[in-house]
DNA sequence: ACGGGCGATATGTCTATACATAAACTCGCT
DNA sequence: AGCGAGTTTATGTATAGACATATCGCCCGT
């Protein structure tokens, strides 16, 4: 019975954790390259002593972060390194500002229900006519600027939305808590500030802004579309990630 | 033996895929609420009339996927909604100009070998003295330009960046095949281009810019620090994911 | 040479069972 | 009431064995 008599060993607690560990230690370093067959399992079972559960559990869930490729009858291999597969965090404004341990305000600007017109189906990307509230706000940390929101839902989509008030929550906050979304796009560009945004955002015309566009979609069916522009000097947008875990 | 006489009866094929879509689907409609409590893995088991590993791994996959928190002897409950949690790609530059179908440009501005001074160690984070590589290029697309690169290289780290040819090779690329990382970090922000940045992207000074820095380590040791500056108007950075699968 | 069929094989799923572990609950003592 | 010890319970990990399924290669017939 060969216990893992191997280089590092971590004490995980459990078995499965440490024999994804080990061989996620390898991938990084470059031991196993990409394309690099790994043992197969009765291999690692055996190197490790164990059922081949074990590692089919620990293998699967690199397969799962990607981290692996299996293939039947073939074996399993190293993927190619990720191209950067960034989890980037995009909260909502009102907790993120929270978390920045500064004081959120929130202010609506207009708020107007209509029959969608061209340019509203056009953006929330519907081709039936429907009914749509548009939302134009602001939000602000410490009494400064934060950003200008610009948005659309689908009120056939989002009956319940008729019914929140906008004047006290803001619609992204109302949205996450109310309205469960399977899929989003962003879109993220930079413009400089005209004066409708710069007199918003209290910075000078010609300012760099940064852009976010956003959908939601619950089953192929839009939610909403939302357009948020920051100061772009001041606002940075930050992810950190890691290969796996 | 109860089967599952329920709603959706999706073929998926697999018993456990078809556990974890249907608690999915019930999450995501809002069915079962953020909080609520759903059954324990003995009252899905006789449901489906299966073995609990099969619950198991169902639920296990969705733990995973942050959909669900599981306690022990408490239960399982339904995660609150997530902040968007993006998958941002952001490939490698060639990779993605050539996805668009464009013709990829490279031009290498500059490329000079130092020991860091303090600004190079500010940016890469690192405290003891090394031997950095400093980079300047260009990329295009169809013969536009498409960003500018600034990049700095730790030698220490990456001492085969020394063999590499940057004439040819451009550095993110390379550095995407040789080198595996562990960690990233991305910062996105708008500026308005200056002189320099109008002149590499032939664009007016004033005109916005999207900014990317990009920081990448291996086991907490810094690799390489990266600004890309884009075109704003004409690039976007589009995002698309979905909660789950 | 070429293509179809077939067997070998690695992964994929599932079972029934066992013991470990953490946390919530109970109960009894002070 | 308050507190600590013990019990209960749901999840966490692990096992040995079974059958399913995709597919890589080999062999055979044309």
């Amino acid at each position: 019975m060969s216990l893992a008599d191997d280089s590092a060993k971590q004490a995980t607690g459990t078995l499965y954790k440490t024999i994804r560990q080990d061989i996620e230690r390898r991938i990084l370093t470059g031991e196993w390259p990409p394309g690099h067959r790994i043992p197969f399992e009765h291999e690692i079972m055996e190197h490790y002593g164990c059922s081949r559960m074990t590692v089919n559990k620990a293998l699967s869930e690199l397969a799962q972060a990607d981290l692996i490729e299996r293939r039947r009858r073939a074996g399993t291999f190293v993927r190619r390194p990720q191209f950067l597969s960034a989890v980037l965090k995009i909260p909502d404004i009102r907790a993120e500002i929270g978390a920045l341990g500064r004081a959120y305000g929130y202010e609506l600007i207009s708020s107007t229900r209509r029959t969608a017109n061209a340019a509203d189906r056009e953006r929330l990307g519907v081709k039936t006519p429907c009914k749509v509230i548009a939302i134009r706000c602001r939000h602000s940390a410490d009494n400064l600027p934060f950003a200008i929101e610009d948005r659309l839902i689908d009120l056939d989509a989002v009956p319940d939305a008729a019914k929140a008030n906008f004047k006290v929550d803001p619609p992204g906050s109302w949205l996450l808590h109310h309205v469960p979304w399977t899929e989003a796009e962003h879109a993220i560009s930079a413009i400089v500030a005209d004066e409708a945004i710069a007199d918003g955002l209290d910075i000078a015309i010609g300012a760099p802004c940064l852009v976010i566009e956003r959908h939601t979609w619950r089953q192929n069916q839009p939610l909403t579309a939302v357009r948020l522009v920051y100061p772009g000097e001041q606002h940075r947008l930050v992810a950190r990630f890691r290969g796996s875990e």
